[in-house]
DNA sequence: ACCCAGGTGCTGC
DNA sequence: GCAGCACATGGG
């Protein structure tokens, strides 16, 4: 049981868009899954959250998971008055936290989530769960773990046809089998300085600028990263440079104006990029 | 038929 | 460094 537990939401977790496997159940319930643990949370009331797991999970693993040992009413107060955008975002975003997910699973749902939408990225991980992953039964029925590398490569490269994965097929196999052989822990990747943590991401296939600062954030503990997507450029066109709904700018330009515009916020950049993509991503799918 | 999706790899300059 | 292109698949 949880109580008085402020800044979560797990509604605006769920679609924030950093996770896939976090699902809606009836009234106020939520299924969490993350390796091959999973976590149902039942909303008593808007501070008041009942947390169903394992014995002693909380503490050693779903706390610190859901981002719950962080104090996030320092971060709201410092966004700046004079930004209406972000004030809107913010406001719309708060109990937004960011999760600590595990890395490999990070690595390869986000690889896979290149050039898709996020429905279809759920359905293309629960596909590859349920044919690589580990079963559980449990009383609300039969569940799937995410793979292991091992798994993902047991049945070789023609293995992971028929998933709908496209082209994403051959960067999953390469980094599942580069994984396989020189792959950190959990542990040992938390532990490097932020540079040679994005140039590990960076060396495995599929993994570029974007994919790799959504794993720094989301599963790298990496306040700062700040993904640049599609979304990202289009508010910053149409929000910060005064440009026509719908209009681009290149990912390079986005970047510096990046820089300029949430710099200040060093310390919990990845916060705000969350609030404006989640807001920017309720307002598409007309939430 | 066309355009787009939480992009990346590769080539050529 | 940057632009241009191919890359599967599903949905509007």
């Amino acid at each position: 049981m949880l109580k008085n537990t402020d800044y979560f939401n797990p509604g605006k977790i769920c679609d924030s868009g950093q996770i896939f496997r976090m699902y809606r159940g009836e009234e106020s319930v939520f299924f969490v899954y993350s390796g091959n643990r999973r976590l149902i949370i039942r909303c008593l009331s808007e501070h008041e959250f009942e947390l169903d797991c394992d014995e002693s999970e909380y503490e050693s693993y779903w706390k610190h998971f859901l981002d719950l040992d962080r104090d996030y009413s320092t971060f709201v107060d410092k966004v700046d008055k004079e930004d209406s955008f972000l004030l809107r975002a913010c406001d719309w975003g708060s109990g937004i936290r960011i999760l600590n997910q595990n890395v490999f699973e990070t690595m390869i749902s986000f690889i896979i989530s290149q050039q898709k939408q996020i429905p279809s990225i759920r359905k293309c991980i629960e596909a590859l769960c349920a044919r690589f992953g580990e079963r559980h039964e449990s009383r609300e029925g039969a569940w799937y773990g995410f793979p292991t590398p091992e798994s993902l490569v047991s049945k070789g490269p023609e293995g992971l046809a028929g998933l709908s994965l496209g082209y994403r097929e051959r960067y999953i196999y390469e980094t599942s089998m580069a994984y396989i052989t020189r792959g950190l822990s959990d542990a040992e990747f938390l532990a490097l300085p932020y540079d040679e943590a994005k140039q590990y991401l960076l060396s495995f296939c599929g993994i570029g600028e974007k994919v790799a600062n959504c794993i720094l954030l989301f599963g790298g503990g990496r306040f700062d990263a700040f993904p640049v997507d599609v979304h990202i450029r289009q508010i910053l066109a149409r929000e910060y440079m005064g440009l026509k709904p719908g209009e681009d700018i290149s990912t390079s330009a986005a970047r510096k104006l990046v820089e300029e515009k949430f710099g200040r916020y060093a310390g919990f950049k990845g916060l705000v990029q969350q609030w404006i993509f989640a807001y920017e991503y309720s307002r598409i799918t007309g939430q």
